[in-house]
DNA sequence: TATAATATTTAGGTTTGCCTAAATGTATTT
DNA sequence: AAATACATTTAGGCAAACCTAAATATTATA
């Protein structure tokens, strides 16, 4: 199995078991990584037998110690690379993806380093996600969604839990970028929306859903 | 074909092609891309379908205009990640080429000219290769081969015609790199190895073979 | 020009990573 | 507990990109 195939299996089962503990269904794989349940199967199967997950049939799968590193490698060089392409040449956070999925691939350890170094060996990326370092540890860094904060609490942005293009545009538009100041004013029984004030200037309402895909500390 | 394949066989046919204007051969391609000739047999097949390479049977294969662009976008790439792998992370003239081998496939062409800005639109390689512009256009530099100078010259090195690490590493050895100036002074008879002075200093002996592959201006 | 040497192509195979359709296993609901 | 729904696997296929061995063209040489 090539690996770039084999990497994004790994991300992809890593991701979903970080959302359920009891590893990944092939259902949910496959969504992932758009191909067909059956596809799945198959490739479980040699990734099992290669000792990067733990495959039995009919189980979920989860990712064995080395499976598990090479996925937060995988998220490592990813994250790296996209604070590249914004920091160093000018993309918009909601650019970066698909790039970054394709130099996620290239595996040359002295690169990874190198270009870390490079970029001051950054903690998070453009959407405030943590970036493991090279031996796959994360810095433990406890956000809490926007949802849960007590009324009038006044919080630092940190990151998101949604990444797609619109979400990320919308945030720009509302002024909501990584590192302002948001204030909860109110919650609205009705349907859950928040008023929230950014930086100290006048307030506005967002969504509970919108509220929800955001982290803050 | 998947774009990495494509890309690798228009690149070797192009440097072929370079060499011998009648095209490339199936035996040199196969040698060029380390596959056996009956599989690049079928592959120009495909290309010359495509509309990338003219093909026909038991012909050498030349690029259709398409083609070549392809072969040119790829050099352009790949030239241009060098002097990134140099200039921004550090690595040695020698370290850089299956680095670039790679990433040189990574299409997205605001990438590739963000990219080319980032580094300030550079015009030659940190082998002295001349980098294209974003349309394939080469900026027409007549280096010449330093055994090619007429004794008592001094020249500027600026290119090389061999890109192996142990070549690259034998000039470090000898401070022989690009910018240097070099003065010929001795031609020997008996096996046409040359005498240079580098910037001046106390001259040495080279090989033909090696000034043969070092070029200058 | 016939023969030998070399280059290219054809034929038939393999592996990888995908597919659809059918079969089977697991889970949920009545 | 049986029936139904849903998830997973199996079986059989396909295309890409490689392979070896054999056949056929081309080129060089005697």
């Amino acid at each position: 199995m090539s690996s770039y195939v084999e990497e994004n299996y790994l991300k992809a089962i890593y991701k979903l078991t970080e959302r359920n503990k009891d590893g990944a269904y092939t259902n949910d794989i496959a969504y992932e990584l758009n191909v067909k349940p059956a596809t799945v199967t198959e490739s479980i199967k040699k990734l099992g037998e290669k000792g990067v997950i733990h495959y039995e049939k009919y189980k979920a799968v989860t990712l064995t110690e080395a499976g598990k590193l090479i996925a937060i490698k995988t998220i490592r060089k990813h994250r790296l690379w996209e604070v590249f392409l914004v920091e160093k040449l000018g993309f918009k956070w909601d650019e970066i993806h698909p790039m970054a999925e394709e130099l996620e691939h290239i595996n040359f350890e002295e690169l990874t380093e190198r270009l870390a170094n490079f970029l001051g060996n950054p903690e998070f990326d453009p959407h405030g996600d943590p970036i493991p370092d090279k031996d796959g540890v994360f810095s433990n860094n406890k956000s809490v969604k926007l949802t849960s904060l007590a009324l009038n609490t006044t919080v630092v942005m940190t990151g998101i839990e949604n990444h797609t293009p619109s979400f990320l545009q919308h945030l720009d538009k509302l002024g909501l970028k990584l590192g302002v100041q948001v204030t909860l004013k109110e919650i609205v029984d009705f349907d859950k929306s928040v008023l929230v004030s950014v930086n100290g200037k006048k307030g506005f309402y967002l969504s509970h859903d919108i509220a929800n895909n955001i982290l803050c500390k």
